[in-house]
DNA sequence: GGAAATCTAAAT
DNA sequence: TTTAGATTTCCC
């Protein structure tokens, strides 16, 4: 006797386990791995996909209930979406079910939406009653005009447009259809989340550069050849209409697309050009939707209504029938990076699809992420570059502006001269201001106001971060030590922790530019549905002078009135505590430039640092990614930071300080008896120390070898479920966090 | 997710 | 002691 282990298609993290059940032997042959089946489970019938087979039960085999039946629909060979769950299993180390969950998510029951139509049964008889009531003396004129309507309609109308525009009364179309002469029907309608945009149809015309990109993709495409494409191009270069063409050539052939977004990029703008183009072609869809809605989007990809879905990270589990193409814009953005188990970044993950798929991808940024560089320049991608902006608009002039001078000059106010002086003068030609403060990654790191240096861990070379032990914390490796009352490297007592708020900025541009109309844009003032909407709407009909904000103006968003932008404290991403702050740097700083000057008049951008020399603002201010890229990938070789080796951060919950310190200590010991010849790091601390009354403590393992590193998350996995200990801790995996 | 089993505490 | 209501435990 078989028996499959099937997981329960119930989205509840509870049943994220397998169930048994025996195949009876006129199935056999079709009960594979990643078949969908149906099975009884208590008291209902419900749908299920077989994870193995083997021929040992697990359980008291008079308990085991054979399998109902086997989908014929799709089998497990070509049922891409469940070896794309596999593949996220056992490269990002969740369970199989917390895999199948992500790439089926949860077809939450929001009923269909119906709408009900009226036809005439014939068009003949429609004629007939009209004539039999004209020959009336009181001939019912409501009933005749609805005729009349029904009769110079095509074949059907909606109830709704009879009822309610042209104020027939249902009874009267109730009547109709009882005696004979209409029929009323429903069919399903989809919830459409974008109506409001564009019809499609508008192309662009591609510049030089852009027909290069695409030219060479054709061609390889036309010699059966599917690389992955990285597609470098400075801001302003005109991506998304190299996009677009590519989509459209895909379309042509057949093929559906998907086009992956950084969730904050979903905008109005991104939205209408794809609509402008492809009409309603386009599907979007986004966390912000109801039920109804994003049911929708996914039934009308299946059903082939739609053939290009936009949409964040889990937009890439789309279940298109013809997937041909999947393109990853602004591939570089960390919100690819899922939170949640299995914690996959779909930039990988959509390289997998596709070759499962027979697909290509094209991977997009004008600041790639190290890695992809890496790959490409190792010619596992096929790199394509864009160095031209569009209409040949040049690129922002960049300013760095020393803030230890500053300090030494006596300013100490967020603003160096240089800034206050440039805010002036677009305040006076009528221009706009962006003012950009990164708070991402702020963490109380302390640096030295007359050098700019922050407090490095010896060991592993990112910022330490202070605690409330009053010691500086190394949250890799657990190095603790003074906070030193003098800079280790230049002497200066100025060492200081850095605090900054987009709120303190807000004061103090309207305490120095009085005249000025201010706008702040942050996670407090974007609340609610269409809180964001709202405030670039007014920034952009130019309602306000000054927009400041964190990293969320930033991106995709085209603002022609801006001819200057201010990055406040290029320091605070740089010093996050983490091996990615210079990369982080260089892209902020690249993308926040690249906000200024989209429109006619040149723009430029102030950057202000303690750290001018630092070669990741130095690169940036001179728009030269490989020099920055060259030193990143040195430091990361040198200290075996991703991509040049391999981190897997495994953290520690419980509301128990005490037990989550006990128990991260025992994965410690665990994996450094079990595994000797990995670098186990911690545990300590984790950036986040305490979060929604949990404490968390985090222990880092660092290896050249990927595969190993998901040995020891499949082993502790175990290790920590044969432990009674832990009902109330958790613990989670991370690979090459972000 | 839903039914059944078990626990909890207040009403008889 | 009873029992409605809440919580937890199965379900292969």
């Amino acid at each position: 006797m078989k028996y499959a282990d099937i997981v329960i298609d119930i989205s509840l993290e509870k049943l994220d386990k397998t169930f048994q059940y025996s195949i009876p032997a006129e199935i056999e042959d079709r009960a594979l791995p990643g078949t969908r089946v149906c099975v009884q489970f208590g008291k209902r019938k419900i749908k299920g996909i077989i994870v193995t087979v083997t021929d040992k039960p697990k359980i008291d085999p008079d308990r085991i209930r054979p399998l109902l039946s086997v989908s014929n629909e799709s089998p497990s060979e070509n049922d891409t979406l469940v070896s794309l769950a596999f593949y996220l299993s056992s490269h990002y180390g969740s369970t199989l079910n917390q895999a199948l969950k992500t790439v089926f998510p949860a077809r939450n029951h929001a009923a269909e939406k119906r709408e009900k139509y009226v036809s005439l049964t014939s068009h003949e008889a429609g004629e007939k009653e009209l004539e039999r009531l004209s020959s009336l003396s009181r001939p019912s004129m409501k009933r005749a005009e609805l005729i009349k309507l029904l009769l110079a309609g095509k074949d059907s109308l909606p109830w709704s447009f009879i009822t309610k525009e042209n104020g027939i009364s249902s009874a009267v179309i109730r009547k109709l259809e009882s005696d004979g002469i209409a029929s009323v029907s429903d069919r399903r309608v989809y919830r459409d989340a974008i109506r409001d945009f564009g019809d499609g149809g508008k192309a662009h015309a591609l510049n030089d550069e852009q027909r290069a990109v695409t030219e060479t993709i054709k061609t390889d495409l036309s010699i059966g050849k599917r690389y992955t494409y990285l597609l470098y191009g400075v801001t302003g270069s005109g991506k998304t209409e190299v996009y677009m063409e590519l989509i459209s050539d895909c379309l042509k052939k057949g093929g559906d697309a998907i086009v992956l977004i950084p969730e904050i990029a979903l905008t109005y703008q991104t939205v209408s050009r794809f609509k402008d183009r492809f009409g309603s072609l386009v599907s979007v869809i986004n966390s912000r939707m109801s039920d109804g809605e994003r049911k929708d989007q996914i039934d009308r990809a299946e059903s082939g209504s739609c053939r290009v879905m936009i949409g964040p990270r889990s937009a890439l589990f789309t279940p298109f029938q013809h997937l041909g193409l999947i393109i990853v814009d602004e591939e570089h953005e960390s919100s690819y990076k899922s939170g949640i188990s299995p914690r996959y970044h779909a930039r990988d993950v959509a390289v997998e699809r596709a070759r499962l798929e027979g697909a290509y991808v094209v991977l997009g940024s004008a600041t790639p992420s190290v890695e992809s560089m890496k790959k490409a320049l190792d010619g596992e991608y096929k790199m394509l570059t864009m160095s031209r902006r569009v209409m040949d608009r040049p690129l922002p002039r960049i300013f760095l502006s020393d803030m230890r001078k500053e300090l030494r000059l006596g300013n100490r106010s967020i603003f160096s001269g240089r800034l206050r002086e440039l805010i002036n003068d677009r305040l006076e030609k009528k221009q706009q201001v962006i003012l950009f403060l990164n708070r991402r990654g702020i963490s109380g790191f302390v640096s030295c106001r007359s050098c700019g240096e922050s407090i490095k861990c010896p060991h592993c070379s990112v910022s330490m971060t202070l605690h409330k032990d009053g010691l500086l914390h190394c949250h890799y490796c657990g190095h603790k030590e003074v906070v030193p009352r003098v800079c280790p490297r230049c002497g200066s007592p100025y060492i200081a922790g850095f605090r900054a708020g987009t709120e303190a900025v807000e004061e103090e541009t309207k305490r120095i530019f009085p005249g000025a109309r201010v706008i702040r844009m942050d996670a407090d003032t974007t609340r609610g549905r269409d809180g964001y909407n709202n405030l670039i709407k007014k920034f952009m009909h130019h309602e306000a002078d000054i927009l400041v904000g964190t990293q969320m103006i930033i991106k995709g968003h085209d603002f022609p009135e801006v001819t200057l932008v201010g990055i406040l404290a290029a320091d605070l991403s740089l010093n996050s505590p983490d091996f990615r702050g210079a990369e982080r740097t260089y892209q902020m700083i690249t993308q926040a430039a690249g906000r200024a000057g989209r429109g006619e008049t040149p723009g430029a951008v102030v950057i202000q640092t303690y750290q001018p020399d630092n070669y990741s603002i130095k690169a940036a201010a001179e728009s030269d990614y490989m020099a920055f890229y060259k030193e990143e990938i040195s430091f990361r070789r040198l200290m075996h930071y991703p991509p040049e080796g391999h981190l897997l951060h495994i953290l520690i919950t419980s509301a128990d300080e005490e037990k989550a310190e006990r128990k991260a200590a025992d994965v410690a010991r665990f994996i450094s008896e079990k595994f000797k010849g990995t670098r186990v790091l911690g545990p300590d601390d984790d950036v986040i120390a305490k979060l929604k009354d949990e404490y968390r403590k985090s222990i880092y393992i660092k290896d050249n070898d990927y595969d190993v590193l998901i040995k020891i998350s499949d082993e502790t996995g175990i290790f920590v479920r044969e432990d009674r200990g832990w009902s109330d801790a958790a613990i989670w995996f991370d690979f090459d966090p972000q």
